[in-house]
DNA sequence: CGTGTCAGCTTTGTATGCAAGATAGAAATG
DNA sequence: CATTTCTATCTTGCATACAAAGCTGACACG
């Protein structure tokens, strides 16, 4: 994110400065993004930063909150379930049109199911959810369509954020395992099994989520009347 | 298209002006879209015409050339390849996790179908490409997932830009019998069929194309040259 | 006749300025 | 003391201004 030394930082770098961020998990859902303070931060003018707010905002990012400011979004119970569907339909169509993976390819994928495993062994939670979510985009990517990736890349930030307001704990090895087996059905050249098990997988991670649950009990209270609140803060 | 006595065209009004003019194909690929010109058909200032502008790049439907100007992509062969690619991943994965369909769906597409006959008869062809463009759009729609819906959109207009550049002739009865069959499916619910019909209806349509004529055999030169596109006139 | 150069005109890129809306905290009022 | 109102301040929305770069066409020259 500290692109202050870089003479220009382009408007695709400051997007993905915050992209990256989001996908590292170092930034939450919900956070402010002034344009003034980006500004000062990446050493730009507003003009600038505002372009790529409203680039960041066509690609469900963030959103503007009128004469209040930017805001990572905060996907609704409703709005993450979309979200997982939209990646189980994608997933699933790619994996299912897939006619061969490269042994380059498996190389790759198996490296990174090598860093999963680290991680795990580790216990570093953040870097493990940013490859948790990689994962899928190198499938993508072996897929070669620069239009899936992206729109995959975009999902799969949007998941993290989801992950971070109703994700209770963290089932890492149930995950890793999920991505091994489909690894073992892509190895074996049966596309059709790696597809079931994407999105019995995208199944699993989503039904992990507690979706009743409301992070922000608040918001409900400022929009609506009186509702009781749920329960405590979800905080880590 | 004309939101000139609108007194605040917001930029989404805008944005929606040129997707819709591409929609129905009277927006050809390679039109130039300069700011100052749509400025004062929209009667607003350059700043929000950027806005849209940007906001449209990032969806694949223009393209800026440095200090030259924005102009409708023109996608190339490849391109062309990638985005039928998408189409055939998404609305794969979004048939087959179709579990039903309401009798008031059918009825929707239903009647679709009914009116692209009806086009077809009176071979009006504007018409015919924007309905045959709709037909998908409608079953994203059923599926319910706005993010899905969004997306086909985007990858439906650069489609139709395709066909303004690589479609010889219009196999319209074809494309035509593809969605009945694709219809047909979905009402005996096969969601399995339905999703292998769609695939290869869009092969079809991709096969209708000529991707190895070049409509403007210097394109090649004019892109590595970085020469500004072919421009026709701009709107109306 | 072809080619290179330069002035001016046009168009985008970026910054800045100002107005309007929103928030928060103080002050006033019951 | 609670509640409301008002003002100060901050933030975005939008327009405009100016700088930089490209394009056109005239003109000079080989």
């Amino acid at each position: 994110m500290q692109d202050r030394n870089a003479q220009q930082p382009t408007q695709i770098n400051i997007e993905a400065s915050i992209v990256s961020g989001i996908l590292s998990a170092r930034i939450r859902p919900g956070t402010r993004l002034g344009e003034s303070q980006l500004a000062t931060l990446f050493d730009v003018s507003r003009t600038r930063i505002r372009e790529s707010m409203m680039r960041l905002e066509t690609r469900g990012i963030v959103t503007v909150s009128p004469r209040r400011g930017w805001f990572v979004v905060e996907p609704s119970a409703e709005e993450s379930m979309k979200v997982y569907e939209a990646r189980r339909i994608i997933e699933f169509g790619l994996l299912r049109n897939l006619s061969t993976v490269s042994e380059q390819d498996l190389e790759i994928l198996a490296r990174h199911l090598q860093e999963e495993k680290l991680a795990i062994a580790k216990g570093d939670r953040q870097r493990l959810t940013c490859l948790m979510g990689d994962f899928h985009i190198r499938i993508a990517e072996i897929a070669g369509n620069e239009i899936i990736v992206e729109t995959l890349r975009d999902l799969t930030a949007r998941t993290i954020l989801i992950s971070m307001l109703y994700q209770s704990d963290f089932h890492a090895q149930e995950s890793h395992d999920g991505h091994c087996r489909i690894f073992e059905a892509l190895q074996e050249g049966d596309f059709n099994a790696a597809a079931e098990l994407a999105i019995r997988h995208l199944d699993e991670v989503e039904t992990g989520l507690d979706l009743t649950h409301r992070p922000d009990p608040l918001s409900d209270l400022r929009n609506s009347l009186s509702l009781p609140p749920l329960s405590s803060e979800p905080k880590e």
